[in-house]
DNA sequence: AGGTAACAATGTAGTACCATCACTATCATG
DNA sequence: CATGATAGTGATGGTACTACATTGTTACCT
């Protein structure tokens, strides 16, 4: 019963402490939490239209362009008018900033190996399974809900 | 490796789809996150200061005045002056206030428990000494970070 | 006591994120 | 070719946060 409460809570704490620090790392740059999930998402997606950023990144489109001319201005991707939609504009990654990202990936990486790397051998399986457990169930009670309200 | 960057992940999607799910709950009323985490501070801290709102929540004290207001004007907490100190405020939760609050740490446990319940009872220790580990960690690392950078 | 420094809260101003609505330019289809 | 959908953006507004300046109050120090 306490145990529950705790694992919960110790879940959002960590999610807690990591954007916490993640947000540290951005000092001094014009990245952000929600800019850099944009640079995210093109590093998995490749280059795309800003419609397909906000879909994918579930904002408005009207976010998806502040966005982008923040992370254009400050160099990290560019605009590119699409070949054929002459609407639709792409947005790609600038060579720098994908360098950035492996950067950052690689670090994430090295992080959660770290972290993996505090829990007893013994209880590493388990945590895995039952993480995905967690996850899993939540995944349906938020479908649920969304269902629920819809 | 993988599981390493696997459950990290894991984690980080769990605390995202939770805190959704309960922004989408406060939907209709005049609460959010930030409010929210002002009134649980309330009920964990009884009547406080500002002041003692601010270093306890790590927000500026301006911007405790702006959700203590919001928060006011919607029935959730009252301003009563210091009894010994003019310059101080008491904020306390309404009545009203404290009991939704108690139904929200209801809630908060059984989903806790339902959670919990997706997981193979087998699992379970390993489980809870595996994100106890992970999270003692982080914060270890954390702490660390903010002292290199201080 | 009298002056000064620290303190609590707030006004002002500014950044960032996010949303909706209205509008323009451009497809795409009947 | 007209009509309706689509892609992006301007305008506007709410929330969360910050730093700086200001006001009233307290506490300390000589």
């Amino acid at each position: 019963m306490t145990a529950g409460i705790t694992v919960l809570d110790r879940l959002l704490e960590v999610s807690e402490l990591f954007q916490s620090d993640m947000a540290r790392a951005f000092d001094g740059t014009s990245l952000t939490t929600a800019r850099v999930r944009v640079l995210w998402d093109l590093v998995a997606a490749g280059p795309s239209t800003q419609h397909a950023l906000a879909e994918r990144l579930e904002v408005s489109p009207r976010n998806i362009t502040g966005l982008v001319d923040a992370l254009e201005s400050g160099g990290y991707v560019t605009r590119t008018p699409h070949p054929t939609d002459r609407r639709s504009i792409i947005v790609s990654l600038e060579a720098s900033a994908e360098q950035m990202m492996r950067q950052m990936q690689a670090d994430h990486a090295a992080l959660s190996a770290d972290l993996l790397g505090a829990v007893d051998p013994a209880d590493r399986e388990a945590l895995v399974r039952g993480v995905d457990a967690i996850a899993g169930r939540l995944r349906e009670l938020v479908a649920a809900h969304r269902e629920a309200s819809a």
